[in-house]
DNA sequence: TTATTGAGCTTACACTTGTACGCTAATTTA
DNA sequence: TAAATTAGCGTACAAGTGTAAGCTCAATAA
């Protein structure tokens, strides 16, 4: 093995290693960087040859995440196109993403709120690729012009960001509810923003 | 000054020393109990006097914060019996109150996708409150059946909750858009809602 | 082949953390 | 007044933290 192809290896090791720390109880701020260094199988001080800070690490992260959230996005505009129905099928595909990625989500949904201001930033600027993409696609399937359009699809998004913090702390019976109820506030919201929107 | 009374007064210092403390870059959960001490002008050990856990601590200030929200919804009620609609006056009240309590809502924030379960599931009654007494508001003043007015309470508050949240990381002349865009998503889902009820 | 580089290691240090233990001094109770 | 209670303090300790300094040794470059 060359010497850049291991050097990438340990850095997937130590970016893993984080990810799998981050479980129900653990934010990025609370994970040190010798437990990353730890799960990780390296000592502590090596953890500089791969990131400047544990910072660096967290951001590195939130990338890592956001990245995973626009394969959903693909994911599901493929569902879509094979018919089910739009919100339908994009809650659906949410919902699943959550529990098959649920670290990934967590910690979205943890710096989205969290003490970091850059994470915050990072954050947020992921779900806003996800509400560009969603009043694009809402413009061209149902002509409502961008104002409306945006409004509705930042609503959308937001609703369904809840529903999912939610259904991380649920079972199972209890997520196909919560999925049955945002499903109906999304539909809401697409009647009402066409109403306003005089179409 | 008797002996209750003087415990009272510190175990207010602590609090407050507390809530000081959360500001853009801390959590509950990074807020060390020598840190509150020092912050509350006593020894780290005299902290035991008044609680068990920097948890209990935080149980008690998520209570408070819970107690502010219910006075603000008393006052936002008050508000709309004096005229100026109900969204426009409730988002306004609730952008006031951001504003002037940025810590508290933080903490609220920040703790409803926190690391502790126990502060999740705390901060999650007191939002429940507010959805209840919302939905009991609504089904009230337009006769909605109350699975909608359910649902239409419930994507309101989280519409709102959301907004607050980048309100507190915004200045004043972003934030009027905000109140604004959260307005109209508000009349989206009330009109959805309303039209979906067929009334 | 020899020299350079650099990923990873060990050791070390100065901090901060939670909390156990026992004391003081003032209030409350008897 | 005498005894009991208790808020608050100081000391102490084990455990964990970030990171500086300098070493090893295998991969690369010359």
């Amino acid at each position: 093995m060359s010497r850049q192809e291991q050097k990438l290896k340990t850095r997937r090791a130590i970016i893993e290693a984080a990810f799998s720390l981050l479980d129900e109880q653990r934010s990025l701020s609370s994970v040190s960087l010798r437990e990353v260094a730890r799960a990780a199988g390296i000592a502590p001080t090596s953890f500089y040859r791969h990131f400047k800070d544990i910072d660096e690490l967290g951001l590195t992260l939130v990338d890592e995440a956001g990245l995973n959230l626009r394969q959903l996005m693909r994911q599901a505009r493929l569902r879509i196109a094979s018919g089910g129905g739009v919100i339908n099928t994009s809650v659906d595909t949410f919902m699943e993403f959550i529990c098959a990625h649920s670290n990934v989500f967590r910690l979205l949904l943890r710096e989205h709120t969290g003490t970091s201001l850059a994470f915050r930033a990072a954050v947020l600027r992921e779900i806003q690729h996800f509400i560009v993409e969603l009043t694009d696609y809402t413009m061209s399937t149902t002509g409502l012009p961008y104002q409306y359009a945006n409004l509705q699809a930042e609503a959308m998004v937001k609703l369904v960001f809840s529903a999912g913090a939610e259904a991380l702390d649920s079972g199972a019976e209890q997520q196909a509810v919560l999925a049955q109820r945002v499903k109906l506030q999304l539909r809401f919201i697409a009647n009402g923003a066409k109403e306003a929107a005089g179409v």
